[in-house]
DNA sequence: CAAATAGTGTCTCTAAGACAATATCAC
DNA sequence: GTGATATTGTCTTAGAGACACTATTTG
């Protein structure tokens, strides 16, 4: 009988084939914009960041910006490296919203990739092109349900339009599947890895988990409003919204100044 | 430029380093066992499915049972796979609790759990050990908070003891992670994988999510019941969890019998 | 003052929890 | 009948949604 000292020394991963695996990072924020009448409050739209691939395979489509775990980092640690890479900003969370593993996913080979949806405030964003990639920009997202379980998922910035068809295919846990018709012009399988990651952020969004991060440090109860209603696709009453919210906010003694109308206090999430 | 083609076949999957992958199974069960009076109706333990490892590393110590990715499935099927293997049983579900990458965790070398938790009825499990294990068991779980965010995780399965210590890390989504401080008689980082499973059992249970499939096709309202009472530890008014679970139930004309008291009609899940 | 948002108060309805009461079987 | 579970009904209370109303700023 071995020790296990000698049996770690003869032990040989290369009896084992291995697959190759990466964090696809879905970097979601919310983009306000300005409105036509200087009293309006800013409207918000969801967008999220796809790089332009410049080799084979899929050059020219769009994707996730993601990359290889490396063997001194834990897939988190990958994500957060990546994120950082693209944005330059470090992210106050990240969630594991699906894992693809299927063996003929990526032409090049036996690739799994570990999705990590993130949340980034649409201050100090600033998307920049890795290695890989001939351009990363923010598209808009907008996300139907069509009739009979099927889904279009169209993407947009200025005038670039990526339009993608999905069927789903079950819902467990707060969290959707979905089956690919199109890809439109996404590379892999990223369609429904997008798609997804949408599920399990507004069934979060519901719950006001995490809807904090699209805001920086000190927000007023509209822009956290406006946050929830834009991801759910909803609109809800403010006297409702608020008193919903109030255990999870802190007020501070600061406001809003110059915004037309009557100033608002700035809060903060409330810690524990 | 190289065409697609050209470019596939250059490609070297070799010039990246690579991890092992592999599927371990965090099996739940609840086993109803006979009281001392007849007329009382058997009470839920809530299990989990240990084997014995029969060699090094951790040899002798209790492992989830689990095994390496091939390239030809997805994880999702590693995990079926090995479900089968070691119980003979084609659980309904499976739900990914966590990812485990730190490349430290194995004394092999670098690789990476994905950790799958599966529910099965305790009719027909058929516990076998596989080819890695000297023994497959079932064990009873407590898991109870201490002070101080510190919780104790206790197996058993007659004389047999086995005990961990874990420190609350971080809650999110529902899952909570840990950080060990005492692995007891536990392979690897299996007790925070086991514990953070739990958590994400509860969190699940609560919602009345999975908790039909501990139970065979027709069943009671009490037996299920019981099956939330454990997994949660709590206990409930049985008219008010009649009342919430309606709606997700379908009666049958079928009843209990024998049972030394009223008959219980059957039901099955809504579909829908 | 007008336009727009900020913030409060209150009514209704639903759902959850507590508890009481009745039904039915095996021995 | 006794002991156990099965099943239904109802009271109270907490929270969600709808809506009306007041407050405050800038041009």
């Amino acid at each position: 009988m071995d020790s296990e000292k000698e049996f770690l020394q003869k032990y040989n991963m290369d009896d084992y084939e291995r697959p190759s695996v990466t964090s696809d990072i879905i970097a979601f924020t919310i983009k306000f914009t300005e409105e036509d009448s200087y009293r309006h409050n800013p409207d918000g739209a969801l967008q999220i960041l796809l790089i332009k691939r410049k080799g084979y395979p899929f050059k020219d489509h769009w994707a996730l910006p993601g990359g290889f775990l490396q063997s001194n980092e834990t897939i988190e640690e990958c994500a957060y490296r990546e994120v950082f890479e693209e944005t330059g900003v470090k992210p106050a969370s990240l969630m594991l919203t699906g894992i693809y593993s299927d063996p003929n996913r990526d032409p090049r080979g036996w690739i799994i990739s570990n999705a990590f949806a993130t949340i980034l405030s649409d201050k100090d964003i600033n998307a920049t092109a890795g290695d890989d990639a001939s351009e990363a920009l923010w598209f808009n997202i907008a996300f139907n349900c069509d009739t009979d379980n099927t889904y279009t998922l169209t993407l947009t910035h200025d005038d670039i339009v990526i339009t993608a068809t999905l069927k789903e295919k079950e819902t467990k846990f707060g969290k959707t599947d979905f089956v690919i018709q199109n890809s439109g012009e996404l590379a892999f399988d990223h369609a429904k890895i997008i798609a997804t990651a949408l599920t399990v952020l507004r069934s979060s969004a519901e719950k006001f988990e995490l809807i904090f991060d699209f805001l920086p440090e000190k927000f007023t109860l509209s822009a956290l409003q406006q946050v929830q209603e834009t991801i759910m696709n909803i609109s809800v009453l403010s006297a409702n919204f608020r008193r919903k919210i109030s255990s999870l906010v802190q007020e501070t003694d600061e406001y809003t100044t110059g915004a037309g109308h009557r100033p608002a206090k700035l809060f903060t999430k409330k810690h524990l």
